[in-house]
DNA sequence: TGAAACAAGTTTGTAATACAAACTAGTTTT
DNA sequence: AAAACTAGTTTGTATTACAAACTTGTTTCA
């Protein structure tokens, strides 16, 4: 068979949810650290409020992340911690990545 | 500075042409072969016809595919070559992913 | 011969998405 | 007490991915 036919399906495979690159950034964040606010997230990822809130939503969903509400003096802060389902999804899309980037350098 | 800063930047500066997978999975068999029909196109990637038409399509208005038409016998055969840019892309896109991607094993 | 089935794509319609503007609820400043 | 600020969420919109339905032509069959 074919060597492409696998790589093929490996990127039509690819977890939708990881792959957008937003909810990537996010992940990648999530995955370096204990726990991560709203506001920092939203300083280095460069993104709206809007579409942060929606984004982490979106992961909360997916069962991706845990959204902690607490308040620091009397000021509201949202922190984000990412779960076991999450990091293992980040780690199963960094895989099939891996599987189907040609090495460096390949025709 | 964060080593996490300019990872972050590359994941959300990645060419969102490319990044879809349908396309990357087009542009992927493209690169690997002088001209593919769009027969065999649709029936290793298993995407309809209509997603395959305005998949080329948006990949020919990039400029990263050309679109040949011609005939076997009386019957209308539609064949599409990567172009330089479009190999291009494809190469940036790969290398933009190697960057991002942590070693294997790696926290 | 003409009707029905088939081939190769394209166009059209639709549900899902990413995104930012506008909004909400509360706090601090003036 | 009014104005300005903080921290997020909700709402509206433009784009998108996708498949169903359509188009144009060819072959088969009755």
């Amino acid at each position: 068979m074919s060597p492409l036919k696998p790589d093929l399906h490996a990127i039509l495979d690819l977890d939708r949810i990881v792959h957008e690159p937003a909810r990537l950034a996010i992940l990648t964040v999530l995955a370096a650290a204990e726990s991560v606010e709203f506001l920092f997230l939203q300083r280095i990822t460069g993104l709206s409020k809007g579409n942060l809130s929606s984004h982490t939503q979106k992961l909360e969903a997916a069962g991706f992340l845990e959204t902690l509400k607490a308040f620091r003096g009397r000021i509201p802060v949202t922190s984000f911690q990412i779960t076991e389902d999450g990091r293992a999804a980040l780690h199963a899309y960094h895989k099939q990545l891996r599987a189907l980037l040609p090495k460096e350098g390949q025709p």
